[in-house]
DNA sequence: CCTTCGAGGTTCGTCGAACGAACCCAGCCG
DNA sequence: CGGCTGGGTTCGTTCGACGAACCTCGAAGG
């Protein structure tokens, strides 16, 4: 797609894995995607153990993609639950790719286990890969990636 | 985005995070994207130790998410590269979807390291959420996600 | 008061995965 | 032959994931 040779140091896909690349993180965010707010449901909903799930919350808050938020069930104690920001919600195009994907090539001729509408008018909705000119991209191979700035500097 | 007691076990984006979803993968999913084909260089650039980088490519060639072509560079033995077969040309957009929420939220102030131009018309190329009646969503609060099928079954 | 209950954790021992350094192996080149 | 180079494998250590058990606070029940 581009020949080789340039900086990977800051590159956006290296950075964004570092801080939601971790195996439980984006299926924490799918939970809170899914209005799930709640430590034990999270839990309950991904399977992961308690430990670790206490830890990917705490990064999760202290990069600003969840909010704890303190709530008040009736003849409950305060507690609080956490809360998609809005750099969380933009994380949601990377999970709808990654849902795409698996219900393209994972679904063993099932239909997919989750579909997704435009809460306006009811249609389906899909990631495009689009230019500004207007055009849909077929296929990724009509990309033509260019580095810039800082990256130029080769290794 | 939805109300929340559905059947998690066949979700898509715990499914595609099981083949890509480990440490290094979608790493050496960005160098091969970039047109990074053989062992030493995908090594240099990821940084990722050769023992774990062997296995990655391995469970990629497996999935068919990468091929091993043989080619035979002159003066050389034949030796082989992993080339991105169509099934993992399609997860570049998940690429894109990473790169462009680093781009946005962690950019101290720089130049995105990275631009993707349409190869036919040079313009920007970025990733839409849209709907099948052609509107754009603006935001992914604008999602209504509908568990289908198998995973209607609570739990 | 004292006890129980349940959400939201923390602690701990175990175990597997990731790491980096060292080694191996097959050709081609001189 | 001996060295070099690409593409690995092996090995000992370290680090993170795991599951079970424990802790804590406040509300409610007796």
């Amino acid at each position: 797609m581009s020949e080789a040779s340039w900086d990977r140091s800051q590159c956006s896909v290296a950075g964004t894995l570092a801080v939601v690349g971790e195996k439980w993180s984006l299926l924490v965010l799918r939970e809170a995607s899914h209005g799930v707010r709640r430590f034990a449901d999270i839990q309950r909903y991904t399977g992961a153990p308690k430990a670790v799930l206490t830890d990917r919350l705490a990064t999760l808050v202290e990069h600003g993609i969840l909010r704890r938020v303190p709530y008040q069930a009736e003849g409950e104690r305060q507690r609080h639950e956490y809360r998609l920001t809005a750099k969380g919600l933009d994380l949601v195009p990377t999970l709808v790719a990654l849902m795409e994907w698996g219900d393209k090539y994972l679904a063993d001729g099932e239909v997919p286990p989750m579909a997704l509408e435009h809460r306006s008018c009811g249609a389906p909705v899909h990631l495009e890969l689009r230019c500004d000119e207007g055009h849909e991209l077929a296929s990724a191979r009509e990309i033509h990636a260019v580095p810039k700035g800082a990256a130029l500097s080769p290794r």
